[in-house]
DNA sequence: CAATAATGATAGTAATGCTATTGTTGATAA
DNA sequence: TTATCAACAATAGCATTACTATCATTATTG
């Protein structure tokens, strides 16, 4: 039996909820595929119908633009460990662990059990290391923003932010650490594959484990009283 | 007297040295302008050429395309800022001094005098906080790796990381923490301005005070023995 | 002053980013 | 069972983008 999640997310993201119908699930399927093959500035809707076996005029129906999409799916996987860490921590007192959690949890959601069969989240996840900040380094994000299209990294900062508050309710930056934790996780993953020199950690294959390491040391320091 | 600094960047990033020609500054100095009002997405060679009432083909005979041109202007912030640690922290001995005065160099180098006039360096740092990462993070990132595209940056990371490692000789993570103040630094006045709940700092106007004591407060939590 | 390099002017082409229209299919409801 | 309707496919079309090519003109330099 699978267990299905239903993600949800701002509707404004979408033209039509690509989760409500076989065709949305594989326009999602292909464009994490297509987008993670050839990267975002070479992917199109053109191409994705191509891929797909469907249309551009199709596709247009589901998302606006490819931003939108990017965003869509950012906001997705944003989403998503938020969840995992909400599974993840359900049952556990101290916030130390909950921590660890976490940081586990960003460097290593791609090695979870797949949670929706049309989402490989192992791709995705590549995607969100490599392009995801591209999704709100924008001009209009400030348009974007009151639409509330990035509640999603809000919420999860924000759920991260609190688990360091009660590690160290005297820790004077815990919104800002728990977005570093996000973004360095993606960051050091991406400079350990393409430009070594700009980090400490090594990457072989998909073993993450230093880039965990460094995380959990750098966050325990700044915390420890 | 104009004290005149010759920023060297790898030939590989213009097809002619735009510092060499009338030209080619103008060039530099209108696409600075042009990103930073309507966006990197929306940049374009044909409104560059209207802008500095010259012609696409001009601007093609110095940049293979926009990529090119901003990873051309994101190397040479690189640079700069670079330098600008070298003439800052030339006479310091203490280490943690001059540690600090790199954070200050990454927060607020765009208060620094103008040193070229073709270059408006605080709205070059908009550009950079906003779309600098865009530069490395593109499917061809081993491609020009190997080409040396990124050296300005690592060079950059690796003086950083010197100081670092004089500071505190046992701590694992140099090289990670000295592109971490520069991502951050660049981060977090963008999540002020921007996305405010994912940061902790607030930043009025063009002051950064929050964001350098930040990064100093966390730098030397993690580098104190 | 001759040669040559840089720029401007113009045109053209393939690809991109859409929108519109019309036809087909498959599900639902009367 | 057929009428209705929504979703999708098929096709076309158009403005913009991302270039490349050619040729004329203007600066530079030897």
């Amino acid at each position: 039996m699978a267990i299905s999640i239903k993600i949800s997310l701002n509707q404004g993201l979408y033209q039509r909820d690509p989760q409500e119908t076989s065709l949305g699930k594989k326009i999602i399927k292909h464009a994490i595929l297509l987008i993670d093959e050839i990267g975002f500035e070479s992917f199109n809707f053109k191409r994705l119908a191509a891929r797909m076996e469907s249309t551009e005029a199709s596709v247009y129906r589901y998302f606006e633009n490819k931003h939108m999409l990017l965003l869509y799916l950012v906001s997705w996987y944003w989403e998503w460990v938020s969840y995992l860490i909400d599974i993840h921590t359900m049952n556990i007192e101290d916030p130390s662990k909950r921590l660890k959690i976490i940081i586990q949890t960003f460097v290593k959601a791609s090695k979870e059990n797949p949670a929706i069969e049309y989402v490989n989240e192992s791709i995705l996840h590549r995607i969100i290391i490599t392009e995801g900040t591209k999704a709100y380094h924008i001009k209009q994000v400030d348009k974007e923003n009151q639409e509330g299209f990035f509640l999603n990294y809000k919420h999860l900062s924000e759920k991260v932010a609190a688990v360091i508050k009660e590690v160290n309710p005297t820790f004077p930056y815990p919104r800002a650490l728990a977005s570093n934790l996000f973004e360095m996780a993606n960051n050091h993953i991406y400079f350990a594959q393409h430009l070594p020199r700009l980090t400490d950690v090594k990457v072989e294959q998909d073993n993450f484990d230093e880039v965990e390491k460094m995380l959990e040391y750098l966050t325990f320091r700044l915390l420890e009283k």
